[in-house]
RNA sequence: GGAGAGUUGCCGGAGCGGUUGAACGGGACGGUCUCGAAAACCGUUGUAUCCUUACGGGUACCCAGGGUUCGAAUCCCUGACUCUCCGCCA
């Protein structure tokens, strides 16, 4: 969330964000909010103020055997105005709460602004899209020749947008998750951390889902929980009402979870095979850094993510999201975009975000700097990757004549395990 | 699911309803001493918010939310979490 002393001060900077981000948000209301709940603070402070002061005065004169009660009369006047006052000031102090939450974060200056994707620019292009001697096939079909999905049967048992990865398939699914986990581990020197997949109200409210997005996530409501939409969510929340040292920072966290989105709205959108579902898996980065550092973080965490595609081999391209495709609480994204070339198309396999303060004010997540200051820390977050486009643009980049696939070298050590071998 | 115990500051741990933002101990930081260090001694050691250009001052916060009271860390209610025992189950 947006400092609301920022606010005060920078209205016109704030209606432009709002404005850019395709968002609504009633700033006159909320400076008014914020205006009535100051004079309701100040008011309060006063007489709680002469409440003290009078409080001791009767225990004084109670003490000394004193008679006390011209004041004790005062102040069962004062303690009445203080009820009525202090219900005010917390009606207004939610009120305002609310209102802060449905404010978007602000995109740096150097975000292009647009309405939609069409304002996206190319930041860059690695590879080239691969060349076939035969016509290439699509991913679905690839995946059907080989046995490694079975769709209609995870429509069968959850509905659509539930893959079942079969055999082979499976082993593949497995493997890119095993794979991308260690790179990061290993190459990029990140700590995994193996979260809960539901998570509460306050959480989701902490990393920005809630209160915009409640109608694409799964909500459990006996217990009111959220399936995740992404480990961000429980990733970012774990230092959450905590102040870290300096000496901590900066934490890089990857993560391993299944992601559930509702997809609301799409319907009919990019329902082919696996390009758009309701579970899908991800391996996910989070940094926690200081704000000083975050931008140069954001680059890292972008060729971090670049880093797997690379490795598979995988032709791509990083864009530049302008101010309408960049989300409710980031300042600055990069999209990286696969090329399925059976499919003709590039795909979405990843989101590298820069979300500045705007979620630790949130979630409440400081830290103490050398100078003994306490601040908000920055968070950042990238996948890396989610599996189900990375595996369409794997089967259709490395399928053959003959309708199989060839995994890229790399994958071999996760697809050859052979147990029976090792006579464990 | 049933029965009990607990939740206080960076940590340990006190705390009768009235100078308690909180004793005491430890840690950390600064200083004295020392060639240096240790020890010893002295001092400092929270966050948020409001008023003020500033100096400074007010207020809130002892798990969370309500209640009782002129006044609550202290009493009452509700909830969350932790621990122990029983039951059930992976």
């Amino acid at each position: 969330m947006i400092d609301i002393k920022f606010i005060r001060n920078n209205v016109e900077q704030v209606r432009e964000a709002i404005r850019n981000k395709n968002e609504k948000a009633d700033i006159v209301a909320l400076l008014a909010i914020d205006e009535t709940r100051r004079k309701l603070q100040f008011e309060f402070d006063n007489l709680k103020s002469r409440q003290n002061n009078v409080s001791q005065t009767i225990a004084r004169k109670k003490k000394a055997g004193e008679d006390a009660a011209t004041e004790l009369k005062d102040m069962s006047t004062v303690a009445e105005e203080i009820k009525q006052i202090s219900a005010a000031l917390s009606a207004s102090n939610t009120e305002l709460e609310a209102l802060l939450l449905t404010i978007p974060n602000i995109p740096q200056p150097e975000v292009p602004v647009g309405r939609d994707e069409s304002a996206n620019t190319v930041e860059r292009i690695w590879g080239k899209p691969p060349v076939f001697t035969f016509e290439p096939k699509d991913h679905l079909e690839i995946a059907n020749n080989n046995h490694y999905l079975d769709l209609p049967r995870g429509a069968k048992i959850s509905g659509s947008g539930f893959p079942i990865y079969t055999g082979q398939g499976a082993r593949l699914e497995r493997a890119l998750i095993s794979f991308m986990l260690e790179f990061h581990l290993q190459k990029h020197d990140y700590e995994e951390l193996m979260v809960p997949l539901m998570v509460n109200r306050k959480t989701m409210t902490g990393t920005g889902q809630l209160p915009k997005l409640e109608e694409d996530m799964y909500h459990v409501n006996e217990d009111d929980l959220f399936l995740i939409p992404t480990a961000e969510v429980p990733v970012t929340n774990f230092y959450a009402d905590e102040v870290l040292s300096y000496k901590d920072i900066p934490k890089c966290f990857v993560s391993y979870t299944p992601c559930f989105r509702r997809e609301a709205g799409s319907y009919g959108k990019d329902t082919k095979g696996l390009q758009r579902l309701h579970q899908f898996n991800k391996v996910e980065m989070v940094r926690f850094v200081e704000p000083e550092k975050s931008a140069e973080a954001l680059e890292e965490m972008l060729c971090n993510a670049e880093a797997i595609l690379q490795a598979f081999g995988l032709h791509y391209r990083v864009l530049n999201l302008c101010t309408g495709d960049t989300s409710f609480a980031s300042q600055r994204t990069y999209d990286l975009e696969v090329w399925a070339p059976g499919s003709q198309k590039y795909l979405e396999v990843s989101s590298v975000s820069n979300f500045g303060e705007f979620q630790t004010r949130r979630a409440n997540i400081r830290y103490k700097d050398s100078s003994g200051k306490v601040r908000h820390l920055h968070t950042l977050n990238g996948s890396g990757l989610a599996t189900p486009r990375l595996m369409i643009a794997l089967l259709e980049t490395y399928q053959q004549a003959d309708g199989s696939f060839k995994a890229p070298d790399v994958l071999k050590p996760w697809l050859e395990i052979n147990l029976k071998e090792r006579q464990l």
